[in-house]
DNA sequence: CCTCGACTTATGTCTAGACATAATGATGCC
DNA sequence: GGCATCATTATGTCTAGACATAAGTCGAGG
């Protein structure tokens, strides 16, 4: 092989470990054989093991040594939680939106943790793929942690894109979630009311700071979330 | 602080990121700079810039130096696919599954990334909590990967467990949607038809051989999935 | 002005040592 | 047997060098 040393162990043993040959709960060799198998010196060894910790292939602890990390019952998986306008754009069609409602008001008690007793700007949108309904979007802005949001042109660019550009998020909670469609969403997503619908709610903070609260709301037969797992491959 | 160098650069780098002191695109100490400032050798300096660059909070080129990296619009967000069973007993409730149905068949057209041409095992089985309906299951497994599902007894182990113990699983895709519920999973949930449900949609594949195919759907009351996603926090 | 080298520089990889730390296993005492 | 103690050992961190490699920079020649 080409490859650099580090890498090398690290496939080598991560192949053995998808293979089933070396399975859950298997101890590995230590660093010390590993570095008169490869010739090579320990840090390199300890590179290529910490490598496969980062990656949650095995685990590692001091002087009990390194075994074949337990699959985690819950497994994980990496969704994509999609911009609107790039995800429509990227599927080839025309973006629109259209801003039904803007309204500035003091905070709601439930809404304590976004801008305590400060006061927030709620906006409601519609997103439009080639001028049919593609998402329904009720979003609420804290004043305090973006003061300029009062003076956004709302119309002219979405807030998703408005906040990405001004106030970046360094936390989030996303939920996803079936609904039926209530009445008003139902007019706006030209549905049947009741009709099955993915809601993603998404919270956002800076610096432990709330600052945007939304819930989005796409068609169920409209749009998918896809997530991919690889636990061992690279 | 009584942290470790390359951690403490890490997180003092971090800060700066995440506080906007730093924005993207914005140039970062070179190795050899951060070595003078921290006293440390270079390559403990290239340890705390590689553990940002594996989190993705900085992009590394030989010869240009590292940067601030851009945030990416499709942000990706952990979400915790769960077990049935482990979800179902972590809330406290008493964990229960029925059998509806099973039904050994050639594979059909759609299952071809399955079994190719092979057998396949069907199963439709309901999963209980403190006896109320929780999650309707559709399941394919092909017997080409997984010989020994003809005689395991699904009544007994769900077949959920039953592959996590017999074929781990080495690659999955998972799809969220939301659909209305049909009239034989409307009954089994004891919902009205067309209500709101949420699908999980699970393939997993064993080294690149298909294994099982899953359809998972959950009353959209009782159910989400929540995804966290920090950034830049560790 | 443009292009092709040569030079420089920042990261990537590696080594052979060193000391620190945590968990295990053995020992000896009660 | 049960318990405290100590030695051993595998990993964790760090250093001060080394050579490799990719990619900007700059200059010479067309």
């Amino acid at each position: 092989m080409d490859m650099v040393i580090h890498r090398r162990i690290e496939s080598d043993i991560e192949r053995r470990i998808l293979s089933g040959e070396w399975r859950p709960g298997h101890r590995l060799p230590t660093e010390s054989e590993l570095m008169a198998e490869y010739g090579c010196a320990r840090m390199t060894a300890s590179k290529a093991m910490s490598g496969l910790a980062a990656r949650g292939l095995v685990t590692r602890r001091r002087r009990a040594g390194t075994i074949v990390a337990h699959p985690p019952l819950h497994s994980a998986a990496l969704v994509a939680i999609p911009d609107i306008q790039t995800e429509v754009e990227g599927r080839g069609h025309a973006y629109e939106h259209r801003l039904l409602a803007r309204r500035v008001r003091p905070a709601e008690d439930v809404e304590a943790w976004l801008a305590g007793a400060g006061r927030v700007i709620q906006l409601e949108t519609v997103h439009l793929a080639d001028g049919a309904p593609f998402a329904h979007e009720r979003r609420v802005i804290s004043l305090d942690a973006a003061p300029e949001a009062e003076a956004a042109d709302f119309a002219a660019q979405p807030a998703g894109s408005w906040l990405l550009a001004h106030t970046p998020w360094t936390e989030a909670e996303h939920r996803i979630s079936a609904v039926g469609a209530d009445v008003v969403m139902a007019r706006h997503l030209l549905l049947p009311p009741g009709a099955a619908c993915l809601r993603l709610e998404r919270r956002t903070w800076r610096d432990g700071q709330g600052v945007t609260w939304a819930f989005q709301t796409f068609p169920g037969d409209a749009y998918d979330l896809v997530a991919r797992f690889q636990p061992t491959k690279a």
